[in-house]
DNA sequence: ATAATAAAAGATAGTCATATCTTTTATTAT
DNA sequence: ATAATAAAAGATATGACTATCTTTTATTAT
């Protein structure tokens, strides 16, 4: 449901969260070593949360990426706006093109529900939210898919 | 969430359900004209079907594509499952390469509750239910996105 | 048997998400 | 000012899904 690049963009921040600050930035090349993901495509996806406010960064010496504190407070489906678009949630799920209340689809119905929940818990749920739930941080970040 | 080629391929098997039978089978050609679709691609998806005893089919004069009793009573789920896979219903949402309920991701209980709801959903329906919801028939077979 | 029909199978092309590399720009410390 | 650092931007490559075309195989009617 979320892309590769919307996941690598999520354990980017959270683990940016966890580790980083204005006063301890981490480089791409930090973060693609620890998350396991290659390093170039990793960048192209902080630029894309950068240029959208999701995250910060600083260029140059001691540069590198960080959360403000706003930034903390950010909903999941934020960063999925960003990188994957609100299709998903915006869509029928049988791929009917004017598909609503008053010409619903043969699952209209029934797949809103669904389609609405998963709306509802990203759009309740903070970064800060997940980074509370890592009780060994080590297997959040360490234990994703690599394929 | 599903496919193109799954949506054209539930598109096509409730077509043939609203339309054909054994005794007025349904060619790839007709199929991909009603629902305008790009004919040789569904052929293939057709031909993917039949392989997997989703759909039926005859070569040869008189030939095309119907569904028998048996068919007609398949389940939304095993058409997705033949064209897109379960991955979407088995996997971890953030991507977790070991998430269960020993070893959850911040999201697990949560986000299982709309992954789950979601297989019930397409499990409990039958081409048949879909067939039966159609009131005016050309609205549901017309009106899909083409992009 | 033969010709016509239509699905099955194989080969090829296009598009988009994923991925990588190189060059440029901005910032900081010296 | 200068050199070093690191993000931003641009160009290119890869792979999977989407799409199309051509050839082959099977069936039916004559």
């Amino acid at each position: 449901m979320l892309s590769k690049s919307c996941i690598y963009a999520l354990r980017s921040i959270v683990f940016l969260a966890y580790n980083a600050s204005f006063d301890s930035k981490i480089g791409i090349k930090k973060i693609a070593e620890e998350l396991d993901l290659p390093t170039h495509y990793t960048g192209k996806i902080l630029q894309q949360l950068t240029k959208n406010k999701i995250i910060q960064s600083v260029k140059g010496p001691n540069g590198g990426f960080y959360l403000n504190e706003k930034s903390q407070e950010i909903e999941l489906i934020e960063v999925i706006e960003v990188i994957d678009g609100l299709e998903f949630f915006t869509n029928c799920g049988l791929g009917l093109k004017e598909c609503s209340e008053e010409h619903p689809c043969p699952l209209h119905y029934d797949f809103k529900i669904y389609r609405d929940g998963l709306w509802n818990l990203f759009s309740s749920k903070s970064i800060l939210d997940l980074v509370s739930k890592i009780e060994d941080g080590d297997a959040f970040i360490k234990n994703f898919e690599k394929k």
